[in-house]
DNA sequence: CGTCCACAGGAATGACGGGCGG
DNA sequence: CCGCCCGTCATTCCTGTGGACG
């Protein structure tokens, strides 16, 4: 009887999504990693972009070009665009030619950005094993005895310098100078306008040989990305065009980050969706502002590491006991004895001092030096998350869930100051 | 106006684990 | 496969400091 009608709720609900006024015609056009196949406001860049590897195509190599703009402003997309374009072309002239896309965070390390581009050539790399020397002495050999121009789009590589340095970058940029056949032309993609700096300074002048420069979008340009995509994604008269405008308004604020706009647009079109409503409103892109938020917030919390969440927790107990701005010292106390409860070494207060520094970057604290005087120089501390999403989150949590309810004895009987 | 609190936060060093290179 | 090295996290020790109090 209970599962029967159990049985009847969940057939409601698929039926609803079956039948109901079917919000998307193709969702997948909303998600960050689809290539569209026309990128308004970016006609500079891609005739620019065009302009610099067309030489490739009569066989020659081209500059290496450095791209730079902040996340959301469509470089990818465009030097996508761009390549597919170039190889295709390529093929059909016959050119020697062939494109190679690293996401250099994603890969992690020179070995595997290598064996990445390796595999661009055909070339079977084990995943492990060999010295990176080695790899990149294969490489060479491969381009050299096909005679290939190669592409290499490094994309993010900000990451990869700021982790491993810049040796790769360096020793790519002048193979050239050690084959006789092959060519190979970079492209270098980076979020960090300021990473320039950490490169050595040949390194830089030979990859910088072009540069081209992506600047935020604007609110109505984010507005005619958002009309062309939804217009694929979504089903006739499900958006209204306030809907589309909040959208690059809110995104606009922000950094004029494309990505951001389409993704509120997204999350809105599910919450109406789930909701079974025939339209999307003003009110789901809000909504979808909040849920985007708090899911980053709790992904955020639920990874955080075990002292960090037991510091956190302490913080979220003081505020339980109605004080607001918690100093460091304090902090310290109660952190120390929910350790103690828990069974736990506790670190020592510089550790801890440092943690509360790492959730006060991320933005799940606030905090502030001030100056108590005669009682000293510390830090105020609050929380910069809701309790109700950090109850949340570590109640599910093996050990803080055990500490969330507990009254730590420092804060019994008076509230501190 | 000097003192001195209660930390901030830098530097050096140690413990550990995982990946790299031979 | 093993030793080495490197990055990460933590500890120890340290110097610096804004301003209420006396």
């Amino acid at each position: 009887m209970n599962s029967c009608s159990r049985k009847d709720l969940l057939e409601d609900v698929f039926d609803k999504f079956l039948q109901g006024p079917g919000i998307f015609q193709d969702r997948e056009v909303l998600r960050p990693d689809y290539v569209p196949s026309h990128l308004p406001h970016r006609e500079e860049q891609l005739k620019r972009l065009a302009g610099i590897l067309a030489p490739v195509l009569k066989g020659s190599r081209c500059s290496n070009v450095f791209i730079y703009g902040q996340t959301g402003t469509g470089k990818t997309a465009v030097i996508r665009h761009v390549l597919d374009r170039l190889i295709h072309k390529g093929h059909e002239s016959g050119a020697p030619l062939e494109a190679c896309y690293v996401n250099c965070r994603l890969a992690g390390t020179d070995y595997r950005v290598l064996s990445r581009t390796c595999e661009a050539l055909g070339l079977e790399i084990p995943f492990t094993g060999l010295a990176v020397g080695e790899v990149f002495d294969r490489f060479k050999a491969a381009l050299d005895a096909r005679e290939f121009l190669l592409l290499i789009v490094l994309d993010e590589i900000d990451a990869l310098i700021k982790m491993r340095g810049d040796t790769l970058l360096y020793e790519l940029s002048r193979a050239n100078e050690n084959l006789k056949n092959g060519r190979v032309a970079l492209i270098g993609i980076s979020n960090d306008l300021h990473f320039k700096e950490l490169l050595d300074p040949r390194v830089l002048s030979s990859l910088s040989e072009e540069e081209v420069v992506f600047r935020p979008y604007s609110a109505p340009e984010l507005r005619d990305i958002l009309f062309e995509r939804a217009k694929l994604a979504f089903s006739n008269g499900v958006l209204t065009d306030g809907v589309v405008n909040l959208c690059a308004a809110i995104a606009a604020a922000e950094h004029g980050d494309a990505r951001r706009a389409l993704d509120l647009l997204r999350v809105a079109g599910e919450l109406a969706e789930r909701e079974g409503d025939a339209k999307v409103t003003d009110d789901h892109v809000r909504h979808a502002q909040e849920k985007i938020e708090q899911d980053r917030v709790v992904e955020v919390l639920k990874t955080l590491p075990l002292h960090s969440k037991l510091v956190l927790c302490g913080i979220y107990l003081m505020k339980q006991a109605e004080i607001n701005e918690s100093i460091t010292g304090d902090v310290f106390e109660v952190y120390t004895e929910l350790c103690e409860h828990l069974g736990i070494d506790p670190l020592t207060q510089r550790r801890v001092s440092g943690l509360i520094n790492e959730l006060d970057v991320i933005g799940v604290l606030n905090t502030r030096v001030v100056s108590l005087g005669r009682y000293g120089r510390t830090k105020r501390v609050r929380l910069g998350v809701p309790r109700s999403v950090i109850k949340a989150v570590f109640t599910d949590d093996t050990w803080v869930g055990r500490v969330l309810t507990y009254v730590p004895k420092c804060l019994q009987h008076n509230g501190a100051r």
